[in-house]
DNA sequence: CTGTATCCTTAGGGATACTG
DNA sequence: CAGTATCCCTAAGGATACAG
């Protein structure tokens, strides 16, 4: 296969160090994944609304597993299969994705987010984030 | 020249949605030029670290006036220039924008990012959001 | 200085066939 | 099912020349 393009750092900037490391959309979109939708392995993910294509979900697997962001496990209950799950890396994302569902919620007219979890996150930011922090880390 | 791909929507996800929106990277460091570091015109936005090329700034900034995160106004100093600023629906990534910042610099062991800030917007997120939000506003 | 246009190369990624 | 490999085309974007 062609060789994935190392993440490659750009300068000492925080931002653009995060923005490198997990990388793009198709990237987050899997994390998304793991962390609302519940999905946990290879079959799931290609479902996704957004029709990520198999070698680009290979792909990307296999780098946010290389920066440390998702495991990979043997599946418990099938031996055959492999689970990913997010690690402590990932789940720290979670914030940024929260904002990231704040922002789009609030300036996408036809966005889908459930109104009654944006109510809850915009009063309750810290709560909201303790909970599911607690729920991905047990997954 | 060239036509930008529109900003295309892959879902109603508030999330898909943000990423589709602001777009990629290179908008985004404009973005944080903006925020972070005082930057408003266009000869500014290139001398950033990572060396934006010409066509590209010149393509992003004008994305992002397009889907009304940022503001072009003539300069009231030069009246031949022009300046670049926030709209308030770029002063909403704000949030976003910290998260990645505590993201990265934990994260990233050569972190550049100046330790007392990072300190204190562990401490005190809001005060510092609303601190930052209300000098971006006058600017 | 603030852009715009062109050229040109390469990485990204969709479709799909294939393998264990 | 869980990936991997290949094919092939397009868009992204670096370099740079040009324009107001």
């Amino acid at each position: 296969m062609r060789k994935r393009t190392p993440a490659k750092r750009r300068s000492g900037c925080p931002i653009s160090f995060t923005l490198d490391t997990f990388g793009d959309k198709w990237a987050l979109l899997i994390i998304r994944d793991l962390m609302f939708k519940g999905k946990r392995n290879y079959g799931e993910f290609l479902q996704s609304e957004e029709g990520i294509a198999t070698n680009i979900l290979s792909d990307r697997l296999k780098r946010l597993e290389e920066v440390g962001i998702v495991l990979k496990e043997v599946d418990p209950d099938n031996r055959r299969k492999f689970v990913y799950r997010l690690a402590d890396k990932g789940v720290d994302l979670l914030p940024l994705l929260l904002e990231m569902i704040l922002w789009g919620s609030k300036h996408d007219p036809k966005t889908e987010a459930p109104k009654e979890f944006i109510r809850r996150l915009e009063r309750d930011r810290e709560g909201v984030l303790r909970e599911l922090r607690k729920r991905l880390r047990r997954s």
